[in-house]
DNA sequence: CGATCTATTGAGCTTTGTCAACTGCTGTGG
DNA sequence: CCACAGCAGTTGACAAAGCTCAATAGATCG
């Protein structure tokens, strides 16, 4: 990391966490989440009989490819995870980022194989959830039934907001606040992130040349938005971003 | 109907069935479903037991809006209903239309809300089921737990059919081929059949201007690809119109 | 049978994509 | 340590897909 600017993502002490995260786990989307809602700690534990720890994975190592039989969900611990498919014609088309907390897979579930591929863009930490057997938990508590439900209800609106014709302006912004956002609530800065991505894989997420993408952002840098080095982004005019990114988001 | 092509969705023989459907409900979506998956008769009655059998709305008559509390998913059963959001700026975004033997009402767990407005386009005839019965209920069945979890994935990956960036002639090929499998599916002519929705909501569907939808429809049909009749569709030339959607629908 | 709404068609324009050239990182090998 | 290769990103000029505006045609419904 070449500028001066930290990034939690790679701290060490959430690395170092490791050695007992199989008994705890304090960074384990699904921990967190259901404790949030409820569930009591002798449920946590039968939940973490069934959690495997993968990692850590390298930036183009695959974690699930299009095709593969279903077996697993998996949550992000740290790094960032890029789902994509590729067309008949060989095009690829970028889904989704997937952030530390987020979790993958659900999509597989309808016809037992992944949909589309999964790709580490940087060092990534998994926690994988055998999903025969994570439903099978869940028929014993609800509270886990529940947030998977959550979890799925909530994919379904996120694929939905990217869908709506907007500006390559409007995009971009969304693209921008919702990194922030998503960020923030994990605990990072959502003034100061890092792209983990290329240029490339946001241009395709967002349906856009690379050459739109590049421009609309030396925009908004000019424009006093955002200030951006390389893959450096700080958000310097939040309020005016999201105004940009209000169509796309909604709130 | 002006036409002489006859539309199953409103023959009499389905409206019909509505006396006894309470106590059998042969077209209900989750009862085929849930048979499909090897749910057995016993399990099906206690199903039934939370059904409530809502209808006939008519063209216009919202079944939920957006920001309504959320307390049931709906199986469509005849008809067909729009889903759609309206934006900051007054504008609509249609996100779908939903056939006889689907289920709306999944994207609204998430935050106990409906996040869209559900709307008639003609008369239509639900099954409405309350959430937290049914996935009570799905504690005690897994198969039912399983057939929710699925149902709810493929809303993901639908979602997300659309979001790529394709050519007015892909999205709507797509569009036409899409309408014609599903409707296929629940028995109904996969070549000749109608467009319940206006060009307006088909184009904002499609993320196009009215126009577009038009003139492409227009050149479908100048080709040989369609026939259409205000808004009775036939399909002339499957295996050419699947071949220009194939890049949107993967297969 | 007119009023109104929906759909179609044409003309011009805007946004964004495409193509091409160039810059500047990064990493490798001499 | 520098030179060079290779790739990611930027910038400019041009083209094209699709949008907007405007006018017309057709359907529906009182």
């Amino acid at each position: 990391m070449s500028s001066g600017i930290v990034f939690p993502r790679t701290d060490a002490s959430i690395l170092a966490d490791d050695g007992d995260s199989l008994t705890f786990c304090s960074t384990c989307a699904f921990s967190q989440a259901c404790l949030s809602e409820g569930m009591d700690k002798s449920a946590l534990s039968d939940l973490h009989v069934l959690v495997e720890h993968v990692g850590p994975l390298h930036a183009g190592d695959h974690v699930f490819r299009e095709g593969d039989p279903f077996g697993a969900i998996a949550a992000v611990r740290a790094g960032t995870v890029k789902t994509y498919m590729v067309d008949p014609d060989g095009r690829e088309q970028v889904l989704g980022f997937h952030l530390p907390g987020e979790v993958i897979g659900l999509n597989a579930i309808h016809d037992d194989r992944y949909p589309c591929n999964a790709v580490a863009l940087d060092t990534v930490m998994l926690c994988r959830f055998s999903f025969p057997r994570i439903a099978l938990l869940a028929t014993r508590l609800p509270n886990l039934q529940r947030h998977l439900f959550r979890l799925m209800s909530r994919d379904i609106g996120v694929a939905s907001l990217f869908a709506g014709d907007h500006s390559a302006d409007e995009r971009m912004a969304a693209f921008l606040i919702g990194l922030s956002r998503r960020l923030a609530q994990r605990g990072f800065s959502p003034k100061r992130f890092q792209l983990t991505m290329s240029r490339t894989d946001i241009a395709n997420y967002l349906r856009q040349a690379p050459e739109t993408v590049s421009r609309v952002l030396r925009r908004f840098e000019r424009e006093g938005l955002v200030s951006i080095k390389q893959r450096d982004v700080e958000i310097l005019d939040m309020a005016r971003l999201e105004a940009i990114a209000l169509t796309v988001l909604r709130h």
